[in-house]
DNA sequence: GCCATATTGACAACATAGTGTCAAATATAC
DNA sequence: GTATATTTGACACTATGTTGTCAATATGGC
């Protein structure tokens, strides 16, 4: 048994996320598909439905951690979907507070208890103090 | 303290996983860019550097876990730009294996040695032990 | 209040990634 | 061996994501 130096281990963690992201979004896709959401879609609806405050399309993006370029195309389309609505930002005229219609509010309610199930099956096999411990160090990763 | 169901752990580490890989590819970008690559391109030249025997498109794909088809697109760059060159396959007659040529490995090692100083700086402050553990509930989730 | 700096939305350009489809090559069942 | 199914490269299309830029808006130092 070779003894692997720390920063190889690190280097198989990341190149292990590149590799299950993929199948993550296929997953992802495939769940939001009866809703003619994509998995990009959810991530965007999910922030928002979870979000304990009102959030703007920059703080939107942080949260996923995606450029907030990319949000706001997302977002632009959902609006378009009648999935959000835009609400006045009384702290920043141009910066807009993005929320759920009732629309939305229903498909994320929907989807997250299908996701629900599915997160069981996946997470079946998986020790759950391992995977709390996964959580931080992806945490520490993300800093 | 709030005991959290483990699927809902699962959850926060699938967000999570989203959210890193972002900084992941920006990060990625950023190394290779002297070098004329981006992320995406290092990941291929990377995956036939490490590799112990000579691979075709498709198997590049499999260990990436993306598309056949957006590794296909890379790996016809690459070729194009040097990096890469066509061997016989005697096995299949059209899937020839994808190697690195003399410029490919040159770059694939001054990237290997500069991703270590990178490595060692982000895992600084992770447990080592749970490094591990996480690689393999990450290989679990990718099965 | 005034000015330099940062944030934000909007838009464009480009890179990356998935799906669908087709024909060629290979593998499998019988 | 032959018919069928699978794998593979190639190509087109669409979705996603980053970077760069600009003007409008906030923010902070003074």
């Amino acid at each position: 048994m070779i003894i692997q130096p720390k920063h190889e281990i690190f280097t198989l963690v990341v190149l292990e996320v590149f590799k299950v992201v993929g199948q993550l979004n296929i997953d992802g896709d495939n769940m939001s598909r009866e809703f003619n959401l994509t998995a990009s879609r959810w991530k965007v609806l999910g922030t928002i439905g979870l979000s304990k405050q009102l959030l703007t399309v920059s703080e939107i993006s942080r949260h996923v951690g995606q450029s907030r370029q990319a949000v706001q195309r997302l977002v632009d389309i959902m609006l378009d979907d009648g999935l959000l609505i835009m609400e006045e930002n009384p702290n920043h005229k141009r910066a807009k507070y993005i929320k759920l219609t009732k629309l939305g509010q229903k498909i994320h309610e929907r989807l997250y208890v299908k996701q629900i199930d599915w997160a069981k099956k996946y997470s079946a096999d998986i020790d759950k103090k391992n995977l709390e411990r996964t959580l931080e160090v992806l945490k520490q990763i993300s800093r």
